[in-house]
DNA sequence: AATGAATGAGGATTCATTCAT
DNA sequence: CATGAATGAATCCTCATTCAT
């Protein structure tokens, strides 16, 4: 039964996505150089370009491991009826996909004018504004279209920004969810009018 | 008579905070680099330094000059009652300073990161908190709480975030702007009932 | 076999510090650029940054490996009586050393100035003040503890700025230490009378 | 009259002279900027241009003020007999000089290997050589002349670097003196025997 | 699977100096 | 008598990247 005491092996490829990420969210992306990534694992800068290409190669790969559900669950949306009541699913699950990869959303959030010069700024874009697009009927009113990009934004903004409000996480979590479950339904419900 | 060939003449300062913070919106703190500013203004990079102390420094100036605004929104809001009516044109008038120094909340949305280990960063941080306590009642409803501080942000990211809804722009800020007055609307309705 | 024609190999460390050392003497800390040391060796500048944190650093180094026999002439002395015999041996050794790395301690005398500044500095002055209370009685006379002190910096004059006297470098040395034993003999025998 | 409370007139160029000397004195020549020196005089570095040429042009002025009587020392002594006498009074005035401009001899002594590479660099140097020929004689011992050349450099050493002893400055200076004109005398001696 | 040694490009910053006003 | 504005050259230092071993 090997010697779980060992600094592992084989996962090193993990650990330097792990500590690149949690650098990254920190200190920013440029900031973080790959010396400091190297010297947190105790490894060689060079050892790192064993295993990635450059750098950004490090951030897509993460981006490419954590975002995935984000893909799924627009493919799931796009495969259901545009009801008020798949909206509301697909901010129920958004949440979930936030919360399950908080480092990484709070990085794309923290960065955004880094992120946007590289490879994965447009995917990100893109992603975000498939969501949008789930969620918002263009033919409705503005404010219902601005209402469903809000209830998004308050998902994300829930995240890191709204520190102000002292709670339980989970509790707290919750009343992001119902604030952004009632924009839409608000949104949806001036259509419907 | 009238302004001869060459705009220069004591305003290099202001030249500098302007392509500054165009470039800094632009393409982000960390890679601009002073180079970079000085190329644009025709200007060696050492003229930088007969004008700001640090690259910093520069950015400080500029939020001093731009983020003043925001203060005065807040000391005049903490004369007044806390009314609706007050948290409604607070975010009025929010709305106007945010829209009136867009590049400047642009970088500042943008960067956070980044932002953070600047001085800066907690000046701006403290704003922001003071702002939403002053539309947020700590003894309210979580829900409420969260109400209010989602009007604040739906600002912030109506000035960029919401590039994916088309409209005239005006009527879109008045949108976003609507909005934000509802949702502390129902924060209050809340409280009162 | 043997040596082949690039003396490259894992000596880089050292090189840098022979060469930073010598031009440091020659020129001065100060005016000795990074540049100037790299070309010197063919290497970039960076690949000093490879070897040393800073510019600082490579002096820090060169004085730990070539101070130390200083250190270890202060703990001798110490461990001995305080006598007249003790008291020249110690003149003797200390003329050795100061003439084993001629370069560092030239250095350190025309560069007062700026040594004070750095770290060494701190480390140097007290190990020559040690030196200097294990010549001195402080009991003594204030002329014998001038004649004690006076063989010192004889020594240290000697290197360097005796240049005025012509004459073979051995006999010049002997010549030197000769009259600072003079010294402490007049000054230990103040004290005996 | 007059208003004496004003920051003096016209005497700007010796308060620059003596800020500089302080300060080149205190952290060196290199470390010392024009900037510097402008910023505790409340002036502007363009100012000092308009009453000195170089920064080295500060330097040559405050030295050809101050060295000054060491070169009328220098041509009294050679109007004098070579006897004991004459050098004996050589070290007693060479001592008030030192003492009466003790800053610039301490920046000579602790700036060495910067003022090799200045024009007044030669100067002092040769001063220096003036001085020890005239108590030395060139047939002599080869101890002799260490011995009157050590004379010397215990006036030089005296001013800053026997700080160990501790005694009232002026009775200090008195003892180093002693210390040099009985070294002068040994030498005397031993040409005479 | 990783290291040791190095590079080239570029970063922010500082300096002595100039000159029109 | 002095300033305000600017420059060119240099400084130390850091970074992502490479490659032979």
């Amino acid at each position: 039964m090997a010697t779980p005491q060992q600094p592992r092996r084989g996962d090193t490829r993990r650990r330097i996505q792990d500590v690149a990420l949690e650098l990254f969210a920190e200190r920013g992306y440029e900031k973080t150089s790959l010396r400091e990534i190297a010297e947190h694992l105790d490894v060689t800068k060079a050892a790192l370009y064993y295993h990635f290409k450059t750098k950004e190669d490090i951030l897509i790969s993460i981006t490419d491991d954590l975002a995935r559900p984000v893909d799924e669950l627009i493919a799931w949306a796009q495969s259901q009826p545009r009801t008020l009541a798949t909206k509301q699913e697909v901010l129920r699950r958004y949440s979930d996909v936030l919360w399950g990869a908080a480092a990484l959303f709070r990085f794309m959030q923290e960065n955004q004018a880094t992120v946007r010069e590289l490879s994965i700024g447009e995917s990100f874009r893109s992603k975000v504004s498939a969501l949008n697009g789930l969620l918002t009927e263009s033919e409705s009113t503005l404010t219902a279209q601005v209402r469903s990009c809000t209830a998004l934004f308050a998902l994300h903004a829930g995240m890191f920004a709204m520190q102000g409000i002292e709670a339980d996480p989970e509790e707290k979590r919750a009343a992001i969810l119902e604030v952004a479950l009632d924009l839409v339904a608000q949104a949806e419900a001036a259509v419907t009018a």
